[in-house]
RNA sequence: GGCGGCAUAGCCAAGUGGCAAGGCAGAGGACUGCAAAUCCUCCACCCCCGGUUCGAAUCCGGGUGUCGCCUCCA
């Protein structure tokens, strides 16, 4: 697979350190609020990576964190009145159900910052060791002048960041980019023993110490969105590096915003949507559609066309499935013919389209493309005459599945068991079909749609299922 | 001031040298008792100007537009 490091800025062979194996590390929320459809990109885009990976047989480790020390953590928790921990507990609880709406699996290891003091103070005391950290009266910087790699990630100078600096620096500091790596406690916040003051660690350097403790000195990929390459990522590789002298991550891997009606998404702007209010009016399948159906790097526009038009989109293939599945219980084996023959031909290129565009640089726009030419194929086979065959019917559907245990937005609907009662009206509706009855079998029809069944007749027989939902 | 991205049909969106994927919307047709679902057909010469090439949406140069980053931020 090739991939886009944003370090090297250009596209390059997925080559993990150890043969068969990743290790994956992403940035995990700030744990003080609900999280936003900005956020949820990011969550669903790597956990697509991450299956992905999956599917073409790495063993991966994925550790995801959660920032659950830090100030907005503490701001937070004293506007609210309550302890960080419980602040956290709280947004973390919130997170697992959202993802859990959206469709994104558990990572292998979700660790708090607040579980690796221990190894945050030994990766700052190593920092001292190099001479890449300095104390100010219980705070300790890190010295970015003395990393002479600082701002390859960004492509960044340390004169012209400095030049475009818009915030009052503290004049202690040797430098303005230096970065705060421990900080002295303040009454009244949570703190811990450290060889320089009774406090808590910066921001940054809770992932270098979480990263390298679950995956190792050297990770295969480092993922984040975009807004996170300057500082944090520069800083985790000043870090990292400076401690072990070892490459941090062999492939950083972002990705692009998310913004609403062309507008970046702000609380002052009022256009901030956190997913927990999108669940009530949209499916979160979706907006898990949706993610996946521009290139993850490039930056796309959320707003109600686009979700209707997601919408349509998944239905589309949703209904390929369910009919699929709906008539191969009505089917037997039996030697394929020719057509059906070109139809198992034209699965196997599918799938190597699909391992295509997937191993090009995550082009998960262009993987859904080959699902619904696909379907589009199933759907014809469904239309003909002769029949269909089992053995023909299975494949394809099992493809779909396959593809779903990567993109994972698939809804099937047909395993359902319907009520009695519904089922009798079926039953009667048929009957009066039978008769001509037009007008008793439209009603039934009419009525059944109204409690959210769909009939809909065919050649083989009268088919159901239960309509979409807008929300999930 | 520095760094970087993007510009493809009404909308969304793939496509890094050889007659422009896919989805949504729209038009016409088929199937249907009527629907629904589905199928078929139609619908772009790729921001502008130069250049390289037998050949460029794709490469190079110059514009224009647009978005983002430069110690809150996915």
């Amino acid at each position: 697979m090739k991939l886009y490091n944003t370090l090297t800025r250009k596209k390059e062979p997925l080559e993990p350190l150890k043969a068969g194996k990743i290790g994956m590390y992403a940035c995990g929320p700030t744990v003080y609020d609900y999280f936003h459809i900005g956020n949820a990109r990011v969550f669903i885009l790597f956990d697509v990576l991450r299956r992905y990976l999956a599917y073409r047989g790495y063993d991966v480790t994925f550790v995801q964190n959660y920032t659950d020390i830090d100030d907005k953590m503490i701001n937070r928790a004293g506007e609210i009145g309550i302890r960080v921990d419980e602040l956290a507990d709280k947004f973390i609880q919130a997170y697992l159900e959202d993802t859990a709406a959206l469709g994104v699996r558990r990572a292998d290891h979700e660790p708090c910052a607040t579980w690796h003091i221990a190894d945050i103070i030994a990766l700052i005391e190593k920092l001292f060791e190099k001479g890449l950290a300095y104390e100010l009266e219980g705070d300790v910087y890190y010295d970015v002048q003395a990393f002479p790699r600082y701002g390859l990630l960004s492509g960044q100078n340390l004169e012209e960041l400095d030049m475009g600096s818009r915030v009052e620096v503290d004049e202690r500091k040797k430098h303005p980019m230096d970065f705060v790596l421990w900080k002295k406690e303040k009454p009244g916040e949570p703190s811990w023993e450290s060889p320089w003051s009774r406090g808590r660690p910066g921001w940054h350097i809770e992932c270098s110490a979480m990263s390298m403790h679950y995956l190792g000195e050297t990770l295969d990929i480092h993922a984040g969105g975009q807004d996170l390459i300057f500082p944090h990522h520069e800083n985790e590789i000043a870090q990292s590096e400076g401690a072990t002298g070892k490459t941090f991550a062999r492939h950083w891997v972002h990705a692009g915003y998310l913004n609403i009606n062309q507008e970046k998404m702000s609380k002052s702007l009022g256009n901030f949507l956190t997913v927990r209010e999108l669940r009530k009016k949209v499916n979160p399948m979706v907006l898990r559609f949706f993610m996946l159906s521009s290139h993850y790097r490039n930056p796309i526009n959320f707003s109600e066309e686009q979700i209707e038009q997601s919408q349509k989109a998944l239905e589309r293939l949703n209904t390929a499935v369910d009919n699929m599945e709906d008539r191969l219980a009505r089917v037997d084996e039996a030697p394929p013919d020719r057509e059906e023959e070109e139809l198992l031909g034209y699965l196997q290129e599918s799938r190597e389209r699909f391992i295509d565009a997937m191993d090009d640089d995550f082009n998960t726009a262009d993987a859904l493309a080959v699902l619904f030419e696909l379907a589009r194929k199933a759907n014809t086979y469904l239309n003909r005459s002769q029949g269909q065959k089992k053995n023909v019917l299975l494949p394809v559907l099992d493809f779909f599945r396959e593809t779903d245990e990567v993109l994972g937005f698939l809804q099937e609907r047909t395993q359902e068991v319907l009520e009695e009662e519904i089922e009798a009206l079926i039953q009667k509706r048929e009957e009066a079909r039978r008769q001509k009855d037009w007008a008793t079998a439209d009603g039934i029809r009419d009525e059944l749609k109204v409690r959210g069944i769909i009939l809909e007749d065919t050649p083989q027989g009268v088919r159901w299922k239960i309509a979409v939902e807008d929300s999930g």
